[in-house]
DNA sequence: AATATAAGTCAATAAAACAGACTGATTTCT
DNA sequence: AGAAATCAGTCTGTTTTATTGACTTATATT
């Protein structure tokens, strides 16, 4: 049946990508002021967040994701350990890497970053049901590989 | 049954972010080439997919979704207003307002930078039901309100 | 021993966004 | 009809974020 198809149709790719725009750009906003009271900005909102999430992450790792050059991560790195944020660890395998952690004071400011950006997600998923929700985040998952 | 809950934990919550983070990165660096043979940058992608979306656009309903300055956008603005990738026409209500479209140069540069970035949508939504990507949008649109 | 990888550094430049103050046209309020 | 609000735009200067290119150091792989 031709309807089945009609979610892999251009009008519907386009949405999606202008969906996922707007859906970040409202998301990482919510936050700015926790941000502004440290005098930080997105760029290290978007570090914090992943060193959050994996912690023990290495640069190359961070690199890959977040698709900037070393030098300008290296720059973002090292505003946040001049703030005690965040702490580098040796690796033990490879002696090569190094591993980056939140320090308490990082864990504290995460939080708080995270405490306003969560309201919106938490009131979208309200009012969702727990298979959207589900599915929302497969899909997420595939469009990132 | 607190199982049913599980999707509202914060654990979950944290995981989205990060995952919305990474999609909106991943998707809109696919384009990076498209955009650097005309000498555009990311803040060029975001305008023109917008215009492309809301044919007549204003400039108020932008500042709302990119959440920038309108100085910001007025540089973004005439640098797609010199490239002839945009046109404006006055608003027939109300006069005051500009309407913003884009040109027949400005297609053809979105449809180009649209093909680059709808393979690693379709790419997911292949590997996904109808109902995963019907899910996926809506719960997408709760995020933006 | 040669090569590759992970991390870091220096210096210059470019891109993107911000702040504040201010103009002009049009519309809405009362 | 006059005051206030709204939409768009401008000027100037600054800050934030990211890029390019060249080069170093340490460790791991082949």
């Amino acid at each position: 049946m031709l309807k089945d198809f009609l979610y892999l149709k251009e009008k519907n790719l386009k949405d999606v990508i202008e969906l996922l725009l707007r859906a970040y750009v409202s998301s990482f906003s919510d936050s700015e002021k926790n941000l502004k009271r440290v005098s930080l900005g997105k760029s290290h909102q978007r570090l914090i967040i992943l060193i959050d999430n994996y912690p023990g992450i290495r640069v190359v790792e961070i690199l890959n994701i977040l698709r900037i050059t070393k030098q300008s991560l290296n720059r973002v790195l090292q505003e946040l350990i001049k703030k005690d944020l965040i702490i580098q660890k040796q690796g033990e395998k490879d002696g090569r890497e190094k591993q980056i952690y939140l320090s308490k004071k990082g864990v504290e400011l995460s939080n708080s970053i995270f405490n306003s950006q969560k309201i919106r997600i938490l009131n979208a998923f309200k009012k969702s049901s727990p298979d959207e929700v589900l599915y929302f985040k497969n899909v997420l998952k595939r469009i990132i590989e």
